[in-house]
DNA sequence: AGAATCTCTCGGCCGC
DNA sequence: TGCGGCCGAGAGATTC
């Protein structure tokens, strides 16, 4: 479940990769991830398009080109894999192989596919097909969807405890609903909001317009730390959710309450709880967190 | 107007 | 082995 800590190790492993390298040829093979245009005209604009660098704002990833930037999120389960273009031969140790309409075990999940001009391909694999590309112009990214919306980052310094005081004042539904809300602030997902919860001693189901102005100022000093800890360790690996090309996270093992339903809470002991608060299965410790 | 809620996207996985 | 239900981020539609 890729959260800003996820997305941000991507970004950085797709910087080691692409910087430089020219788009030859896009295959959009499953069309749906492409959103807001055909995957026609999205691998039209992008051919020839020389990639200028790898960004991120909240969960998105941003891939510079020359005249367009790809905006892509993963969602649940998206990963990049970097490959080689040619068939698999027998005995070779490279993971990963495309060949347009030869579709095999190792790239059934593949939906879309750059063809670089060094002769390799970044794959876009996703099991749950739930991930979305976007492409805008350069010069309107911040001014049209997805990105017009989206709330300052947690782990921003610019983000006030005073601001999202002021905004949660006007809000009816708990506080874990708030934090997810990319509009009011960006990046943290089910995971980090549990986390920062459970270190700011709130329990998810609190109303968002009762949490009071140092309580705010608290939630932010946490999102920072768990957000830049994750981001430390590569962030986290759970489930079946690894990284592009296996590289996984580490910061799993530092969880309090994400996935440790029935488990002992790390500072008192007591059986940490799991709920639904919004639809999304919530985590805290009903000692701890008031 | 702006906030809240509903619906839809998907396939692995779980329980029966 | 078969099948229905569950999960979940965000967009868009709808309701409040």
């Amino acid at each position: 479940m890729p959260e800003l800590p996820e997305v941000e190790t991507v970004r950085r492993v797709l910087k080691t990769w692409l910087i430089g390298k020219r788009i030859i040829k896009c295959f959009p093979i499953y069309p749906n991830i492409i959103a807001s245009m055909t995957p026609e005209e999205f691998a039209l604009r992008i051919e020839g398009q020389e990639i200028k660098d790898i960004g991120r704002k909240g969960k998105y990833l941003l891939i510079y080109l020359e005249n367009d930037v790809i905006i892509s999120h993963l969602r649940m389960e998206g990963k990049y894999h970097l490959g080689y273009f040619g068939l698999r031969k027998e005995n070779d140790e490279a993971n990963h192989y495309f060949a347009p309409n030869v579709i095999d075990k190792k790239n059934k999940h593949v939906h879309l596919v750059f063809l670089l001009d060094d002769n390799r391909v970044l794959m876009y694999d996703d099991v749950r097909k739930f991930g979305r590309m976007n492409l805008v112009k350069k010069e309107e990214l911040f001014l049209v969807p997805p990105l017009n919306k989206l709330g300052i980052e947690a782990n921003s310094d610019d983000y006030s405890a005073s601001y999202l005081f002021e905004r949660l004042q006007k809000l009816k539904v708990t506080i874990k609903q708030a934090l997810l809300n990319q509009e009011l602030i960006s990046g943290l997902g089910n995971i980090y909001v549990d986390e920062v919860l459970f270190l700011s001693k709130i329990k998810p189901t609190k109303e968002a317009n009762k949490i009071s102005l140092k309580k705010c100022q608290v939630i932010l000093d946490n999102a920072k730390i768990v957000l830049n800890k994750a981001i430390e360790l590569g962030g986290s690996t759970i489930r079946s959710y690894h990284f592009a090309n296996g590289v996984d996270g580490k910061f799993q093992n530092e969880l309090y309450v994400y996935g440790r339903a029935n488990q002992e809470c790390k500072f008192c002991g007591s059986k940490i709880n799991k709920i639904k608060v919004g639809g999304r299965g919530t985590h805290y410790c009903p000692s701890c967190q008031k």
